[in-house]
DNA sequence: ATTATTTATTAGGTATACCTAATTTTTTGT
DNA sequence: ACAAAAAATTAGGTATACCTAATAAATAAT
């Protein structure tokens, strides 16, 4: 059986790999991102090379093989439907979830998750909008790109956020930004990209490029000139 | 904070002290209890003791301080909690709730406990029996004895189990007895004590000294001459 | 009261999961 | 091409949580 600490090691591996254009993750933007300095995770890849669950080639980066592919899916699995239940079914708020399910995550029982997957409403995204992929690793489909690429004039949809850190979420909450909303952006402004978004009922924000580079939406007309 | 292997410790610390006559917990009765080596726990109490969990007296066995008590006491709390959420809300059998929650136990959330303890019901009791501390260690009542100590004729209801062991639940769920069910004791044998008792609409079943020992009940008629 | 048995303790070892400091290798910038 | 910077690796150390084998102390049995 594979090993809770083996789950965070795949888990990140699969996010840095996925994030950005690059396949290859090095060591060094692992141990950055797991916080840890970056002998304690070579000697920690030695093992999952062994393990089969990763190929590490030296200045070649890190790669998931087959295995730890499904595994790394798997806890991003557990992950994503314990933050479902946490906010759906638990009413915590989507920048609270993130944590506890870390814990959550490296319980081991398929059947239990059968049964939170269920009363969390079989969902196929998270409370921040990411897919949740089922039993064989498959990932729903969604197109979305950041509102930082939307044009003046756009209409679209918040289908996600890249950031699940709480400080990030409780600012969209703040501003009354969350899943599902429909933004139209009225301006953009030359000198740093921020962009003025319409929404609700005549509520109105500006988002930093920061802001808006985190925020993944879709837009709502065919044909609009968005780059994807 | 309270690490998750002072909390195993402490549950089972607390669970020896109870059963049986007495206070006194003894190095290698834990040991033996939690499946670890004498020197293990030897180690691991001189730690307890430092963290003022417990006091450890030579030869005068294992004690709990006040602290923890009511660090055991949140324990048991979290895991009874589980194990009843589990069994209510996600449909587990009675006999596969503790191994489940054995791991559940060690998640440190206020807020989460509250959340699975309402989804529950707001349960007094667990699947199989045993009282819930509220947040403040204080458990709730019940009088109750060993079927065991029944005599002949006795109508009495089934209020818990000792022993949360597959291998004895499964058998109870055969014999179709459950939590609150009505036994009627029929005869009891002189040879080893088994006794045969009569349930639902005539369902018979003829219980070891052992079994009967391990399953509490309470006597439905007052001033009955069962040994409590 | 001795001996035998049980229990507690000490000594020393392994594996995991971390760390810092030093060194080597690779990559990058000029 | 070569120096500087960045990344990877090695060496050596700590803490936790386990273990076995050996010894000491306490308790029970004759
Ligand atoms: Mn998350
Ligand atoms: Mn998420
Ligand atoms: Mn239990
Ligand atoms: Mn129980």
């Amino acid at each position: 059986m594979i090993k809770t600490s083996d789950e965070k090691y795949l888990r990140a591996i699969y996010h840095i790999s996925l994030s950005e254009k690059h396949v290859k993750a090095s060591l060094s933007e692992l141990a950055y991102y797991m916080d840890l300095k970056p002998p304690t995770v070579f000697e920690r890849l030695k093992i999952l090379g062994d393990e089969k669950l990763i190929i590490y080639n030296k200045n070649k980066g890190i790669r998931l093989t087959k295995v730890g592919q499904k595994e790394a899916l798997n806890v991003i699995r557990k992950h994503r439907i314990w933050e479902t239940f946490l906010h759906k079914v638990c009413k915590f708020s989507w920048s609270e979830v993130h944590e506890l399910a870390e814990k959550l995550q490296n319980i081991n029982s398929e059947k239990l998750m059968d049964r939170i997957f269920v009363l969390s409403g079989e969902p196929k995204f998270d409370p921040h909008g990411d897919p949740i992929p089922d039993k064989w690793g498959v990932l729903p489909l969604t197109e979305r790109r950041p509102l930082l690429n939307s044009v003046e004039g756009c209409k679209c949809i918040v289908l996600g956020v890249n950031e699940d850190g709480p400080d990030f979420l409780n600012y969209l909450t703040d501003l009354k930004i969350g899943l599902n909303e429909k933004l139209s952006v009225e301006k953009i402004f030359p000198f740093d990209g921020s962009l003025k978004v319409r929404f609700r009922q005549g509520e109105m924000a500006v988002l930093s490029p920061k802001v808006a580079e985190q925020i993944m939406v879709s837009c709502m007309k065919a044909n609009c000139l968005c780059r994807q």
